[in-house]
DNA sequence: ATGATGATAATCT
DNA sequence: GATTATCATCATA
């Protein structure tokens, strides 16, 4: 059920990034658990992407997070208010990651909607990565967390989604990346309400 | 429905 | 001092 650490030891973030669609995150805050089904992600290629903060292998202290071996939490603030989760993966030394950009609310419903503020029937409760870790409680004191702990992990749920039912589209919110912008990096379920914007092809 | 805008602070230069 | 892997709100249609 719960994934095991070696299933962070791949390099492939595309293929990652693909592959956790459909499995489910969990977060333990003081006993309070709640969890949700992964509907969209983004994938973070190391040091040869323009988008991510690793680019060309900086290393600072907020980065350093990523270069650690895969499977721990890499939480930072965007903006200046929204915690931002990402699954580190690959050997030590290289900083892939993968974005979670979008839950489905699955346990803790009542959780959830106290910490968003309002029901898990609104679609905005749990669209966007801000929006999505906020629902799960997580803050950046996650950050380099391991992910095969009992506060934080991942599960398969043996949720399968058809080939077909998996949109690929350019990353959200990094135009700065130039030639890099426009790569097909970023997945998630056609049709699910929690995807957010935008979420057509 | 779609588009513009302000909020707000860690991080890096 | 500028930038930022965003969100909620408000306007217009």
């Amino acid at each position: 059920m719960k994934l095991d650490a070696a299933y962070y030891l791949n390099d492939d973030v595309i293929w990652l990034a693909k592959d956790l669609i459909g499995k489910v995150l969990y977060s333990n805050i003081n006993g309070n658990i709640t969890a949700g089904i992964i509907v969209e992600t983004e994938a973070y290629f190391g040091v040869a992407d323009k988008a991510s903060h690793a680019y060309c292998g900086r290393r600072t202290n907020r980065t350093e997070t990523m270069y650690n071996l895969g499977g721990v939490a890499y939480v930072y603030l965007c903006y200046g208010m929204h915690n931002l989760f990402n699954v580190v993966s690959s050997a030590s030394g290289e900083p892939h990651a993968i974005l979670i950009r979008a839950i489905e609310p699955l346990i803790g419903l009542e959780i959830i909607e106290e910490r968003r503020k309002m029901p898990f029937t609104k679609s905005a409760i749990s669209s966007g990565p801000g929006s999505a870790a906020k629902a799960l409680g997580i803050d950046r004191s996650f950050n380099a967390k391991s992910l095969t702990g009992n506060e934080i992990w991942i599960e398969d749920h043996n949720i399968k989604y058809p080939e077909e039912q998996i949109a690929v589209t350019p990353r959200v919110g990094i135009a700065y990346a130039q030639e890099h912008a426009l790569l097909p990096l970023r997945f998630f379920v056609k049709g699910n309400k929690y995807v957010s914007k935008p979420n057509k092809i």
